[in-house]
DNA sequence: TAGATTGTTAATCGATTAACAATC
DNA sequence: TAGATTGTTAATCGATTAACAATC
């Protein structure tokens, strides 16, 4: 079915990972007193070319200068970060906990207003300040309150229904770290981070090296 | 500088995340009692094509027929997981802790030893089972132990420090949750997780969708 | 046997690198 | 001004997709 309106294609995982760095990297400049950036010494930091930074610059529209406020407010303005996120942890185990306690978020504007489990005797209690709700009233606090954020720190069979409960409450984004492929639609989008993949992506680059 | 020894050029970081995802997929059809896979069916689970499975699998070589079995244990060796895993995580924090109690870890061969911290309070207790040592004495520990994976969960400023001692202990990978970019070198491989990129990285897509 | 699936080569597509005139 | 750095186009390189004969 051709449209007229042409689909701006999405911007490239290897890119949209290398975002992030730049930004942390800005970031850093900043609090070290640089008063300026140039494209090879962020290269050089996030461990990159001076011309794929430039590129990548332009692929993204191009900023108007390289002084380092410039750029983490362009770089702010491209994350996505220049608006609040309010966030919900799903699990209230240690990788729950941990999450919540990552206090570096808040700097970005990523709040966390509750976390939810299905473990009656957590009810009540508290992690970090922020308050420990029963799973079963996850959909009713969707539905009173703005999320913009799940995270999915639950075993794998629970994963898939967070997700459909996320999209009828609303929620436009999914942090999943159950050990499944959820998948992005067009309702929501999903970013999977399987941490024992990783594990084994690593093993995988140690192996190689023996060989 | 020439040489004849053709330098086996490592295979690419979007095959090496492909691979865990396989071996996982495998694994759960395994347990599913499926007695035959299909290049077709693995695509369809990790959200791939056909075409990609059978060259991916052409270039690590080649696997002898698809029985889930025979699959499994090709990618085993592969993954390196053939050969136990011996791992100390370093912070006893609350990510540490998370990553202690993924007993999964285990069914692959990856053993966590010991927890190093360097906060004085925790001197003797444990996690899961695990003992928490002080951190002053890593070295010493990693001249008498085998330590094949360093899991790096401490603030940012200690990280690079930590790698360092990982190296002189001899120690072959790094796990690394600091919010630096390690590097890996010819002694050492590094594997970089960084949360909050991870985080910004959905922020970005969703922010995406709303242009 | 026929239909489906694989292994492998070739074609396409997209991402990275190089180049260089324009600008700082 | 001269040297360094950027923005942008073109060239290269590598990864994904397509194709299809060989095999199951």
């Amino acid at each position: 079915m051709a449209t007229n309106i042409p689909e701006k294609k999405q911007l490239s995982d290897a890119l949209a990972r290398r975002l992030p760095a730049y930004y942390r990297h800005v970031c850093i400049m900043l609090a070290e007193g640089k008063t300026s950036v140039t494209s090879g010494e962020l290269a050089k930091r996030v461990g990159n070319t001076s011309a794929q930074v430039r590129q990548d610059f332009f692929t993204c529209g191009g900023v108007e200068n390289y002084h380092p406020d410039t750029l983490k407010d362009w770089l702010s303005g491209l994350l996505g970060i220049k608006e609040e996120h309010h966030m919900v942890v799903i699990g209230a185990g240690n990788l729950g906990r941990a999450i919540i306690s990552f206090k570096d978020f808040n700097n970005e504007g990523f709040f966390i207003d509750a976390v939810f489990d299905n473990d009656l005797r957590y009810d009540g209690m508290q992690v970090c300040g922020i308050p420990i709700l029963n799973a079963s009233s996850l959909e009713d606090y969707l539905a009173a309150n703005r999320v913009d954020i799940v995270v999915i720190t639950t075993p794998a069979n629970v994963a898939e229904d967070i997700l459909e409960k996320s999209i009828r409450g609303g929620v436009k984004g999914v942090w999943n770290f159950a050990p499944v492929d959820l998948r992005s639609n067009d309702k929501i989008e999903v970013h999977n981070v399987h941490l024992s993949d990783s594990l084994l992506t690593l093993s995988f680059r140690m192996n190689e090296r023996k060989q």
